[in-house]
DNA sequence: GCCAACGTTGGC
DNA sequence: GCCAACGTTGGC
């Protein structure tokens, strides 16, 4: 019974929360999505797939961290909470409709894999890429065995 | 079911 | 702060 460990790429604003974050904290629920396609994934997600830790909307966006998912999906609590910003009163306990997983700490890299880096190898990485793949604006997407192993590469 | 209006994402 | 590209909403 052997289960294939599948990679993402889950992005943050680093002014919201951080790799550094991350480090202080351990283990950090990924609330706030709420995105379908993004859920969708979010929900196929197993302990022990990889992760990486992409900083958005920031200077120099890039892959900052390495970190896993330690918990299966579950409801995402923010959206039954009317005091969030995350607030979905369309969601009921009984129906939720947002989903999310816990991530943990692995490492920082090094050195970022910066945006800009990962553009340069944009022909390796391939047009299914949803990174770099122009009009996509997902803030969690598959990454391939292939794509994870260049991308760390690039540390 | 169409589509205009609006909100969000995220690089620059 | 700008703006392109999307996704969602709601009137019809």
């Amino acid at each position: 019974m052997s289960k294939r460990k599948h990679y993402w790429l889950m992005k943050s604003e680093p002014e919201d929360f951080s790799i550094d974050d991350l480090a202080r904290v351990r283990t950090e629920p990924w609330t706030g999505v709420r995105n379908y396609q993004a859920r969708n994934f979010m929900r196929s997600m197993e302990v022990g797939d990889g992760v990486l830790f992409y900083h958005s909307s920031t200077e120099i966006p890039g892959i900052y961290g390495v970190a896993e998912v330690v918990s299966a999906a579950y409801p995402d609590p923010t959206q039954f909470n009317p005091k969030s910003k995350y607030f979905d009163e369309k969601s009921t306990p009984e129906q939720p409709r947002w989903f999310l997983v816990d991530v943990g700490y692995v490492r920082t890299l090094k050195h970022p894999v910066t945006l800009e880096a990962i553009r340069a190898h944009a022909e390796e990485l391939g047009e299914d890429f949803a990174l770099i793949r122009r009009g996509t604006r997902l803030s969690v997407l598959p990454v391939s065995a292939v794509q994870w192993k260049l991308l760390l590469s690039l540390e």
